[in-house]
Parts: structure tokens; C-alpha cells; sequence
DNA sequence: CGGTTTTGACCAGCGC
DNA sequence: GCGCTGGTCAAAACCG
């Protein structure tokens, strides 16, 4: 079966999952809190401050916006433990973590959505032409991984799945609000 | 030289 | 039980 097109959903139980559409080829999240125009399925509405200032895929999945593109099956949990059970741990336990996907039309592969990821791995998946690749948040004791693939289907479309919480703040977004928090402060003394 | 990417190997889950 | 598949590890290569 030669280009079958992968599912639109994920196939894990993905927290969250919408598609949308950037103009450009990185996600800033000075943007993001602005979304620019984008000719996408989310909601005018959708919380995207709640997304982006919380962990990702993070919160009640009944705060997203009906008309959004959304799956919600809620996965939350923990696992820590050290060298390969937590290797065997994150795989024999089904992985109860918050799930976020989207999908971005871009060239780029590599979303700049604020956080550090190194990657870790690349796979060849099945039904697909592209590879999938593999990122964790470089923080130090942050275990959120995100995956990235581009569709076979639709080669302009890359699909993003975060896994897991951020425990640290955005390293971009705290770079962009400081100045505007010093402004906070200094007027909140008047 | 330290951090990141690449890539083959390894392992667990799942379907048959 | 076996093979396939996806996810991760870890060593080597790469890069600024």
C-alpha cells in the first residue's frame, strides 16, 4: 500500500490535537500570544495564553473551544526511575501524560516554540515517507518530549506531539515579557 | 570543549 | 511464539 495517507489524529490518545496553518515557518510566542492571521480550524477564541503560559497540553481539556479541532482523552501521570527501568518503566506503563498535537503548514521542521529540545532519535515510520524525529527539553529534570513528522500526504504539513509538563518557565517568553514586567513594577510603584 | 545531532542497536508492546 | 513496529539509548560525529 503505497501512500496511504496517516491518520489526520494521531494515533495515540492524544490530550489535544487542532491543525492549523503559519504563515511563517517559526511559532514565536510573541506571535502566539497574537496569533497572526491564520487561516486555521482553532477558534478566534481559543486560550492560546492558557496554552503557552502553562506547560503544554497542560489543564482542563474543557477549556479548549468546541469548534477547535480537538481530541481530549485525559493522560496525566508520573514516572521516575533511573537508567533502563525507566526505559522499561515509560514503556510497560501506558504513558499517562498529557498529550498535545497540532499541525503546522511550514517548510521548517524545527518549530521554535520557545523551549530548547535536543533530539534523541529518528525513526522510519510505517504509511510514511518522512521520518519521525524525536525531541526532549534540554532542562535539566524536564522530561516533556514533543515528536515531529512531516505528512507523506500533504508534504507541507508537519505534525507536532507534545508529551508531558514543562516544570520551568519558557525561556523565550520569560525573555520577552521581562521588560514589560520591569515597566509593571516600576509603574506599580505610583 | 561542551552541547547537539546522527544513527544503529536494543527492547517492549501488540497483532496474528 | 514470532515478527513487526515504535520509542529510546548511547557512542560517535559534528559544530560553534
Amino acid at each position: 500500500m503505497e501512500g496511504e495517507a496517516p491518520p489526520l489524529v494521531p494515533p495515540h490518545n492524544s490530550s489535544y490535537f487542532f491543525t492549523t496553518s503559519l504563515p511563517s515557518t517559526s511559532l514565536h510566542l510573541p506571535s502566539l500570544l497574537h496569533p497572526p492571521q491564520l487561516e486555521s480550524q482553532i477558534a478566534p477564541d481559543f486560550d492560546w495564553v492558557a496554552l503557552l503560559s502553562g506547560p503544554i497540553g497542560y489543564g482542563d481539556p474543557n477549556s479548549v473551544p468546541a469548534s477547535a479541532s480537538v481530541i481530549t482523552s485525559e493522560n496525566r501521570g508520573e514516572e521516575e526511575k533511573g537508567g533502563k527501568e525507566k526505559r522499561k518503566a515509560s514503556r510497560t506503563k501506558k504513558a499517562i501524560r498529557p498529550k498535545f498535537a497540532f499541525q503546522t503548514r511550514t517548510t521548517n521542521d524545527i518549530l521554535d516554540d520557545g523551549y530548547r529540545w535536543r533530539k534523541y532519535g529518528q525513526k522510519a515510520v510505517k504509511n510514511s515517507t518522512y521520518p519521525r524525529s524525536y525531541y526532549r527539553c534540554t532542562q535539566h529534570m524536564c522530561n516533556v518530549k514533543k515528536q515531529v513528522q512531516r505528512l507523506s500526504k500533504d508534504t507541507s504539513i508537519v505534525t507536532t506531539t507534545y508529551e508531558g509538563i514543562h516544570n520551568h518557565p519558557c525561556e523565550k517568553l520569560m525573555e520577552s515579557l521581562s521588560p514589560l514586567l520591569k515597566q509593571m513594577q516600576f509603574l506599580s510603584r505610583f
